[in-house]
DNA sequence: CACCGTCAAGAGCAGTGCTCTCGGTTGCGT
DNA sequence: ACGCAACCGAGAGCACTGCTCTTGACGGTG
């Protein structure tokens, strides 16, 4: 392939500007990352870069959904289909909360304040919804498997909202109670509310102990949505 | 007093200074806050305002304890004490909401991601802490009127977390149990979750009616803490 | 071999935070 | 009551940013 040489290269120089712009996202954050400085790291010219990133804004897009689907990945790679779904939703929020800590400029990227003036395209969306997959798949072969104790009818009215978080959570199994998808997507708030309370230095005059109040707080929520 | 009518002119002006800079925050975003734009709105000099701030970071931490006072008054002012327990817990949870959703930039400014290479000094603690106090009087005051429902020992080891977060939630208050201190800390990280959620749109996708979403989830959440 | 697309480089524009110096004013202590 | 000192606003300037445009060179293709 003759052109192909020419992608290739042009695809090396793509990964080594996103690896070099992550280095610099985790050193002076996301506000801070300079299209100049990645370029001064690359021993290139700051307009050659834009050969490969029209806008500094395309480069944090594909910083976002590289983001998203590490992410996604950490939060699939530590789902055990053979565990009991207690242990599965536990380790799943464990390991989201270990990649946050590992991440914590890309986790503040991704669910932190919103750029401003920048409006996260559409292609972010599906990459997000990675994570609530995972969690919505574990839910759906808890009620599978009747483990999933069936909810009692004690809500006031589950039907009118849980139709709209049907598609992020547990989309695809229709024997999830409502009321079960809506707790699940309150935990996902309260896990995302309790990791960022945690990375933001939200609690630290509050809890000393990170890793076990991170432990008590999920043992909390999964009894919040059955499991 | 002589000496006062600089001051006052001083004051005045410092006045007007955080304002164009609140109207501008509201406008661009934290980020997007320039100390020119706000001499330029004034119509004086950049350097002038530098008599008054010695730096941009310390504008955006003067912008930061105002932020956290106006929250923490607005829950002050949506607690009322003869209110049944469990209905002033959710009227303080629906005033953050409120003030968050009026002052988008400003909820960003105090509990987005934190501004890269920006720390937030002491000064912000105590004013930060406001919200949290007006959530453990309720507590405090639900548990001597007997309200609050003694929590069985169901948990595993309450007293090694909830040690520390007495200093923020209901600390005055020694009546309240270890247990029921913990599962309020994770509701104010879960009520924190959820408005981030829908502030920051990590749910446009997932719930429609906002509003009945929240009602929903505060309702859980409330029950969590035992109320 | 000639051609033409692709690329890096540099200059330049508008904007930023921040520093310094320059006069002018204001108020306090002598 | 006067002079000194502190304060204040304006302007120029430095180093930096994102981004645009033009220039020139390299290399794969017909």
């Amino acid at each position: 392939m003759p052109t192909s040489v020419r992608e290739r290269v042009r695809a090396e120089l793509t990964a080594e500007i996103t690896a070099a712009a992550r280095r610099q996202l985790a050193e002076v954050g996301a506000a801070g990352l300079s299209l100049r400085a990645v370029a001064r790291e690359l021993g290139m010219a700051s307009s050659a870069v834009y050969r490969y990133f029209p806008s500094r804004d395309s480069l944090l897009t594909r910083l976002i959904t590289d983001g998203y689907d590490a992410l996604g990945a950490a939060a699939e790679d530590a789902d055990d289909p053979a565990a009991p779904p207690r242990e599965r939703w536990l380790a799943v929020c464990r390991a989201v909360r270990s990649w946050a800590r590992a991440h914590p400029h890309e986790y503040a990227l991704l669910y932190g304040s919103p750029v401003p003036g920048y409006a996260a395209p559409r292609d972010t969306v599906p990459a997000a919804a990675r994570v609530g997959v995972v969690l919505g798949r574990v839910l759906g072969d808890a009620a599978r498997s009747g483990t999933l104790p069936a909810t009692a009818g004690d809500h006031r009215d589950p039907e009118l909202v849980s139709d709209e978080t049907a598609a992020v959570l547990g989309g695809e199994h229709p024997a999830l109670d409502d009321a079960v998808r809506l707790r699940a997507l309150l935990a996902w708030s309260a896990l995302y509310g309790t990791i960022s309370f945690e990375l933001f230095g939200h609690l630290v005059g509050s809890v000393a102990d990170t890793d076990r109040w991170f432990e008590v707080a999920m043992g909390e929520l999964v009894g919040l949505v059955g499991l």
